[in-house]
RNA sequence: GAGAUUGUAGCUCAGUUGGUUAGAGCGUCAGAUUGUGGCUCUGAAGGCCGGGGGUUCGAAUCCCCUCAUUCUCCCCA
């Protein structure tokens, strides 16, 4: 028997990370709430039809399939070697398998909203916390199984949900405390930047090599570029534009001069304009920044992008979005456009232990323990218990009688702040003796009263 | 899929040119201490040295294979 072990890429998370956990979401889910989205939770399995092909030919790789019950049964074994031998040329097959694990929350939505267009009230706006699983090789602050969070409206085309987006990133972190950079660019802007550069259908190329320019630097980029393609003089012409810098201002009134009067950059010009203008005053420890370098990777946005960034700590992005064109299209339902945004769980709480976030509150567990001194002091300390805890106080009873020592390490050990003892004098007095641990101080109360009415402080 | 890294007690890690019975700190348990914790002292339990094979009189140590970990690239959150 070896010792027992987790998957790879997948983690245990106990009592204290739970909580910090529990915290974030609920904080982002207040936030979507006051927005009138409504959640949505979609199955952990999805039919294998429904996720293949939607990824990219990288993304049907790392997608988790699980094998179909009752292969082994004699009926079904020529069909199922003959399936296999078809696996194994790298085709995914029915018989074999028919059902995956969620890749992410959009696709399912997608399916959702297909699925039940008719009985839906547009605009839809759900959000959605669900955990999804990616075959990736795990690495630093990437995991095979991981929680997204994800809020999305459809069927509309108005930029007031982009609008809304935004003071939802902005209102969140807020209240998380963590200073962000709330980044913007429009994917109009991109490819008129393609369009300009000779070749429209280069605007993947050009998404691709610019996305990674944070990380390998602007001449990287530029080799990059050429290697897909690019003229010198198209390749200086994106190095203007990545250059662009200033306010928000300046730098919209540099991008108008580079782009001229080509339509599309004047269209995705004008909507980033009007969601830097209307935005207003976003909460303390947050901003607004065009930022005309940023592409993102998923090549189904076609109008405004989005990208949280973390002040103040190394860490890539802490939440991304952007707007679609109808992608229930895929699904067999046209013309649902729409907008979402997602936030990135698992680093946002790397981002709030570095900066120490998260409030004293968090881990409030038991707040009271029973000294248990004896049978018939027990029993009357499991009777008091009860009490407070139809009270809401958090309350146990130490599970046997024994030494004083070894009652309060236990309190110590799980941070239990108050102690409670009721022994022989105290039965005989009716009294309760209440212990502060972090002080030291002790007093010495009426069993009614404090029944009736202690409190932690 | 490619490259690197590390596997020794529950945890973090020592372990000499290959040499007798593999160590430390922390943690756990017991005692000093039968109604007042954190400190201190004493003691105990706890190991197929990741697994398999090889070299050798002798392997935690050297070689090969394998599994696992962590990190980087690709891609992504």
């Amino acid at each position: 028997m070896s010792k027992p072990s987790l998957p790879q890429g997948t983690r245990d998370f106990s009592a204290q990370v739970v909580r910090k956990r529990s915290y974030i979401f609920q904080t982002i889910r207040q936030v979507f709430e006051l927005y009138g989205f409504q959640p949505l939770e979609t199955p952990a399995m999805e039919n294998l039809d429904t996720l293949m092909g939607k990824y990219g030919e990288e993304g049907d790789k790392l997608i988790f399939k699980i094998l179909n019950n009752g292969l082994d049964r004699p009926e079904k074994h020529e069909k199922a070697r003959a399936e296999f031998e078809k696996v194994l040329a790298g085709r995914n097959v029915k018989e074999i398998t028919e059902r995956a694990l969620r890749y992410d929350l959009t696709i399912p939505f997608a399916r959702y909203v297909a699925m039940n267009h008719g009985q839906l009230t547009f605009p839809f706006k759900r959000y959605q916390m669900q955990p999804v699983w990616r075959a990736d090789r795990p690495q630093k602050g990437r995991y095979r199984e991981f929680y997204q969070c994800d809020a999305d409206v459809v069927g509309s085309n108005s930029l007031l949900n982009e609008l809304e987006l935004v003071h939802i990133y902005a209102g969140a972190f807020s209240k998380l405390k963590i200073p962000v950079e709330i980044r913007i660019n429009n994917r109009k802007i991109l490819a008129a930047l393609a369009e300009l550069c000779g070749g429209a259908d280069k605007l993947t190329d050009i998404t691709i090599a610019i996305d990674k320019l944070d990380k390998i630097g602007i001449d990287k980029v530029r080799e990059e570029l050429g290697q897909r393609g690019l003229q010198e003089g198209q390749i200086d012409q994106i190095s203007r534009y990545l250059g662009i810098e200033g306010s928000n201002q300046h730098k919209m009134d540099q991008l108008q001069a580079l782009l001229g009067n080509n339509a599309l950059g004047q269209a995705g010009l004008a909507e980033l304009a009007y969601l830097i203008g209307e935005a207003g005053t976003l909460p303390a420890g947050t901003q607004l920044v065009a930022d005309f370098t940023l592409a993102r990777g998923l090549n189904y946005y076609t109008g405004t992008i989005f990208e949280i960034k973390a002040m103040g700590v190394q860490m890539g992005s802490i939440g991304g979005g952007g707007r679609y064109d109808d992608l229930t299209g895929l699904f067999g339902v046209p013309n649902i456009p729409g907008v979402g945004i997602s936030f990135g769980v698992d680093r946002i709480y790397d981002v709030m232990e570095e900066l120490n976030l998260f409030p004293e509150e968090v881990q409030t567990g038991t707040r009271l323990l029973f000294f248990n001194l004896g049978a018939a002091e027990g029993s009357a300390s499991f009777r008091s218990m009860q009490v407070l805890r139809s009270r809401g106080i958090a309350c146990e009873l130490y599970h046997e009688p024994a030494k004083f020592d070894k009652q309060f390490k236990y309190a110590e050990k799980k941070g239990i702040p108050y102690v409670a003892m009721m022994g022989a004098q105290e039965l005989a007095t009716g009294k309760c003796v209440v212990k502060q641990l972090s002080t030291g101080t002790q007093e010495t109360l009426d069993l009614s009263a404090f029944e009736a009415g202690w409190q932690p402080a």
